[in-house]
Formats: C-alpha cells, sequence, structure tokens
DNA sequence: ACGAATAAGTCAAGCAATTTGACTTAATAA
DNA sequence: TTATTAAGTCAAATTGCTTGACTTATTCGT
C-alpha cells in the first residue's frame, strides 16, 4: 500500500469570511475615496444599503470610522458621510538596516506618531534583538502615553530588511546581513513584545508605503523599484502585494544587466551601495545625505557618471518591469533625500518603447516615489495595517496565512 | 461645486459569493487530487462534512461529480470517493494564428471530443471570423452527435491569439496580426455563437493547459514560456493565470537582451519564427514539422546554431523570470513536435544560479512542458472551464470580472 | 467471536449575515 | 404647496455554514 500522498486544496468559505471581507473594502474604500455615505459605499461596493449600514454600526463601534456633519447634495434626504478615524488602530514598523535601525509608530490613516533609531550589530542578531525591543518598549511607551486604549489597537509590528530570505548565495561583495536571515526574527520579536510580526524585504515595504499613502494610491498594478544599499522591487499585482512562491519574488537588484560576457546583477551598478563605494561615503555616517548632497549640487563628475551608468541599467528594468507586469506605472523610490533620485529619473528618461500604452494614462509611466529615508519604515508600519484591513483573498477564506 | 469623481471601491460579498466559492474549491481538489471523500474533502477545505455533504450533492445533482465503489481503508466506516464527471461540462477552444486556426473541443477533465483547422485569411479579420464560425458550428455539431444535453454543457468559448492586445507596436519584420488585434473579435464570436467567449494570448493559453492538464498542474505559482512564432510567457501567480493591468502581462518576447549597443527582443533569436526564416522552412507549409525534424535529426548545422543563440538568450530568460516572479517552476513549451524542443531545454541547461532554491525542491527549476502542436488550444478550451470553475478572487464577489 | 475503538456520514436545529420590500425622513424643484 | 428624489431604517425572509448528537460500518484487541 503506497504511503499517504497529503491532499492538496484550497481553503473554503464562510459568513465570518464574507463579512470580513465587506469589512475591509469599507475601510479601503474610505482609504481611497475620502468620507463616503452609507448609500454611496453601497453603489460603490455592491452591496445593499441595509448591508452596509450594518458593518457600519459595527465598524463605528469598534472606533475605525466616524460620521461627519450631514452634507445636503440636492434632492433628497441629506447624507450622512463616514470617514476612517486616524485613532482606530497603530502599527509599528521597524526597519533594520546595515547601518542604521528605524522604529515608527503610525496611525490607521498613516500619520505619524514616534519614531526612534538605533544601531544593531550587522553580525549578532541575538544581541541585536535585544537593542529591538528596548527600541519597540521605548516608542510604545513614548506615543501610548495620553492614549488611553492604545496598545489594544496595536495592529502589528511590520519588519522590514534587506532579502533575499532563505537562501544562501555567494557573497557579492555586499553586504547582506547573513546573519539576520537566518536567524528566527518573526518568532523572537513576537515573543518580546506580544505583538503580532511580519517580515517583508525593504522594496515590499517600501510598495505598501506608496500604495497606502504615496504614488500607487488606488492603483492594483504597479511595481515600485526600491533602489536602497540594494535594489528590489516591489509588486502590487492585481490589487495585492506579490510575493512569489519562496516570498522572494521582485528582487529585481540581483537581474543581469550589461554585455553577454560580462553580466552585471542591476544593483552592482545602480544601488546606492555602488555610488557610495564609488565617492567614497560611508554609509554609517550619520552626515552621509548631507555629503552626497553636496557632491550632486557641486556636479560632481563622478556622480554624474554614476547616474549615467545607473540610468542606463535602469532603463532596461524598467523596460523588463514593463513588459512582464504590464503595470499601471512604474515608481522609483529610494532612501535619498535631495536632487539625487530626480537627476535618476531624470536620466531615466526617455524610457526605452514598451507595451505600456502611451495615450491616454491617467498616471505616467515611471514616476519618483517616496525618497524619505523613513519610508520603509513607514511601509513596514503600514503592513499590519495592510493584513488587518485591506481586501484580499486570503482574508475570506477559513485557514488563514494561504 | 467640482466634477462628481467616480467612486472606487472593490466589490462586496455575499453568501451566494462563498457558496460559489466552496464548489469551485471542490471541483478544483477533485482535479489537483483525483477522487476523494467528502470527510477528505472537509479536511482539505476546512470545511465541515456537514457543508461538504451539501455541496457534492448540488455538484451530484448538476452532474459535475458522481460517487464511486465504496473503499474501505482501515478502521472505520469506509469512504465514498467523488470524481469529476467528464462529461460534466464542455468548452470549445479556439487557436488562430498565422498559418493555420485550430478548433477543439475538450470535456471537464481534458479529454479531447473534436477538432479541426482552417485557413483565415491574415490581414481581413471579417471574412476570417467567417470561416471561424463555420468551424465551430462543424465541431460543435460533430461532438454533440448522441450527447443528449450536450449544447446546455458548454461552459463557452476560449480564444487564443498572438498578443499583445490593444497596442501600436512599429512592426518589428514579424508577422503580428495587427489587423485582428484591433477587431472586436469577442463581440462577433459571442453573437455569432450564442456562447460566451473570452480572449487571450496564445502563452497564457498554454499555461492554462499546463496548469490544468500539464507540468504546472497543482502548483500556484508557475511561468511558462511559450516558444512559438512569437514568445510569450504564461504566468500563474497565486493559483491565478495573471494578465497585468492591461491584459498583456509576460510578454518576455519583448524582453531586450544582447548586447547594450544592440538590444534584441528575445524572439528576434529565440522564436520559432525567427528559426523557419534561418532554416527556410515555410511556416505555412502542413510539412514544416516533418522538414524541421529531419533538420534537426541531421544535425544541420544551422540549426545547432540556432539552438545555440536561442537558449543563451532564453538562459537569461530564465534567470530573469525567475528572479521577478520567484515561481515555483519554470516550464518552456512550444508549438514544435520532435526533437527540438528537448534539445533547446537541454542546451540552456545550466541555468544561470539565481535566487530560485536548488535543495528540497519537488520540481525541476526548469521543466520541458507540452510540445503539441494543439498545446494552446487545448489550453484556450481549458479557459472557459477555469473561468467557471476554478477558484478566484472574483469569483466570490458581486460584482463579476473585475 | 465479541466488544471497543475509529471513522464516515446524516439529521435537525442553530446561527450569522445578506437580501428584500415597505416605510420614514428630509431635502429640492416645479 | 406638492411632487419628486434620495438617504436611511425596520422587520421578516432567505441562504448557507456550523454544531452536536446520532447512525452505520469497519478493524483491532482480547
Amino acid at each position: 500500500m503506497s504511503e499517504q500522498r497529503p491532499i492538496r486544496a484550497k481553503s473554503g468559505a464562510n459568513h465570518e469570511g464574507t463579512s470580513a471581507h465587506n469589512r475591509r473594502v469599507i475601510i479601503d474604500a474610505l482609504r481611497v475615496n475620502g468620507a463616503l455615505s452609507r448609500a454611496d459605499l453601497a453603489r460603490a461596493t455592491g452591496l445593499t444599503k441595509q448591508a452596509v449600514s450594518n458593518l457600519i454600526e459595527t465598524l463605528e463601534g469598534d472606533g475605525l470610522v466616524a460620521s461627519e456633519e450631514l452634507v445636503r447634495k440636492g434632492r433628497g434626504q441629506p447624507s450622512t458621510p463616514y470617514r476612517l478615524v486616524a485613532d482606530g488602530a497603530y502599527s509599528i514598523g521597524l526597519q533594520i538596516d546595515r547601518h542604521i535601525s528605524r522604529v515608527i509608530v503610525v496611525d490607521l490613516v498613516g500619520n505619524i506618531l514616534a519614531r526612534a533609531t538605533a544601531k544593531v550589530p550587522p553580525r549578532a542578531p541575538e544581541e541585536g534583538v535585544a537593542v529591538l525591543l528596548d527600541l519597540v518598549a521605548g516608542v510604545r511607551a513614548a506615543f501610548a502615553a495620553g492614549r488611553p486604549d492604545a496598545e489594544a489597537r496595536i495592529a502589528g509590528i511590520g519588519v522590514a530588511m534587506p532579502g533575499p530570505f532563505g537562501v544562501e548565495i555567494a557573497d557579492d561583495s555586499l553586504w547582506l546581513m547573513q546573519a539576520w536571515q537566518s536567524f528566527p526574527l518573526v518568532e523572537r520579536l513576537a515573543a518580546g513584545t506580544g505583538l503580532a510580526v511580519s517580515l517583508q524585504n525593504d522594496a515590499a515595504a517600501c510598495a505598501t508605503a506608496e500604495r497606502m499613502l504615496g504614488a500607487a494610491h488606488g492603483l492594483d498594478h504597479a511595481v515600485c523599484i526600491y533602489v536602497g544599499y540594494g535594489i528590489g522591487a516591489g509588486l502590487i499585482l492585481g490589487g495585492e502585494l506579490y510575493s512569489g512562491g519562496h516570498g522572494n519574488a521582485g528582487e529585481i537588484g540581483m537581474v543581469l544587466f550589461g554585455e553577454p560576457d560580462e553580466l552585471v546583477p542591476l544593483e552592482h551598478r545602480a544601488s546606492i551601495a555602488s555610488l557610495y563605494a564609488l565617492v567614497g561615503i560611508d554609509p554609517a555616517d550619520p552626515g552621509q545625505f548631507d555629503r552626497l548632497e553636496a557632491l550632486v549640487a557641486a556636479g560632481d563628475r563622478r556622480v554624474a557618471d554614476w547616474i549615467g551608468r545607473a540610468a542606463r541599467d535602469l532603463r532596461r528594468a524598467v523596460h523588463t518591469a514593463e513588459t512582464l507586469f504590464d503595470p499601471q506605472t512604474v515608481i522609483l523610490s529610494g532612501g535619498v533625500p535631495g536632487a539625487l533620485m530626480p537627476a535618476l529619473v531624470a536620466a531615466i528618461e526617455p524610457l526605452l518603447p514598451s507595451l505600456s500604452p502611451t495615450a491616454g494614462r491617467a498616471v505616467p509611466r515611471l514616476r519618483l516615489g517616496m525618497t524619505d529615508p523613513w519610508a520603509v519604515a513607514i511601509g513596514a508600519a503600514a503592513d499590519p495595517i495592510r493584513r488587518a484591513f485591506d481586501p484580499s483573498f486570503s482574508a475570506i477564506l477559513k485557514r488563514q496565512g494561504e
């Protein structure tokens, strides 16, 4: 008798799932459109007025939405707009990076309530976790002061760090934080904070931030190329963040460009790490951004050279992303403030001709996204909120997390 | 007062949607696993025994599933396995291509019941539609003979033709069927047959076929590179076919490879069109495959050269696809039978190192898929069945087709 | 051979959540 | 002033999953 093969099947659904979905759809609609009346919501979601009323009632009871002043807009009874309550939920974002780690606390609509930074030892995650737990405890106490039920409203901790995860790769001379990537970080942070912890790579976090608050707001198909010490792409496909079969989708920094006999990963030419190496800036230097900005302003030859080479490969990367993903837009984000990123975007233009329609576009083919060094932390913080409140297939299903 | 901006929102869900989803989940489980008892289905889907029993009852009433012989497998009451009924639904697939068009009729489990071919004028879709309607009517009558309620069980017509759609591109010397791509084909076929008609590109159709019956059976993340007169990739992402923001995702044939000063789309070097052009085979020749096979068997120098160049670009294409999509497997399919495609896959190996895990894989990184010239037609026919019976987010929602 | 254990499946009531259709309220337009 | 329009409520109906007890059929252990 043959060995019992596991049965593979997708999860079933039940009423609780549909209700959860409908709640999320309403929250999503309020986030994308601002305040809406129940009648508006009913029309926009396809639900009945009655169903929307019931859902709004529970959401209001949960402190997630609140009504505004009556609005008279023509004939008929005036409508009561509802909007998201910023203090309805909070979320903690944690970016772990090579030279600095950042924590941030945001509310349901993305306001930043507290932030802090620390350094963690890149090769000693065990000690690093202690530092991070202190850091989190600090901001948690700071923002909770004066907010009565703040603790109960924390959706979780979103962690972002450089990927890829679960992969042994030959060291390619960039600093990969291998020790952290094989460490049970999620479990340790969950145990140390009592909160739900989720992990994603920095590019995915950036895409989450762009979708919730930035250049991809309201779009369902977007590729967000994140230029940091490494390069990755966060993928919004069909309205959801796509992470692939093993959690490593979008690692566009590892795509090979250059001559056929000397193929080079994109991030060897276009990452901030490669620029810093070229101009001799130490990424651990707290004044790194000012020094870089001075070089850019001075028209430094090496910076211009780097922009030229980086833009050449990025132009092909954008073309490849457009061709393979057919997104509504490609966003270039990066953790470097100032004039560099706009200059890089300008240097990438004109884009290579692609399938992407040129006429009648609502958004440009390529646009600059966030260049705030805190963008990844913001996106990390957005992740628990997204998980808790955004419509998604898995939210409907009985077995979660598939 | 400002102009009324349309409200954007996702669709809500209701009981009918959950039930529809659960039915699909059960059909999907039976397709992937073969016959299963209701208790097995309950465990695999997370539904209760009772819910599964009710669903099976309606499915059996609809003639979609049927019970088999009791099975004794240890202690406890014997179980009653259920399996899909092949004749529960039929579907028509229509491949429109440059030199030949193919129709096929398949049943719910993928058996081929009828097929036929015709030629349509590549630049005169108006006349072509008449030919196609005749062709469809012919196979429809042929397969329906002797099957009482065949007509009522036809899920629809799936049409596959070369993409991309809705795009004006500068002619790149390959034959692009532009006239057909801007023609209201779906509407005309729907009106002429009274059936639901869906359109996809040939690579997507191939991926659908591979997922339902071939090398991607049961996988939720796969990239299917289809090497035909052009090259495209069908994307199975998160268990669903992904088509992008404008319906043109996966056009990997248009990704540029080669030297930086002479970037060439993949399909200029690796498509069957490029091979035929090189060795002087006319794709309209009915003996095209035999002639090609003879050249391959004879070890023709030009064929070997083509394989070498095509494999070099395809190796990078596979690497790019692995890096961006992080699939469980990459499948290489093509409309050319015989030894060519296996030789091409062999020439692509060894693959470039990528993020894709090498140890503990259930499926290889790259594998050969269907090389039947009918593969695209089969996939086209699989599409209406997929739409009607596969679990998908949109199936749960009130407003369909989003 | 017999009872205990185990597993599949049914029955009937319970329950959650949307839907339906009539009704109420409040505004503008004619 | 009245008709019309639109927002929102009320209460009953309906759909479809869940619950828990029960039945049936088989194997295992003694």
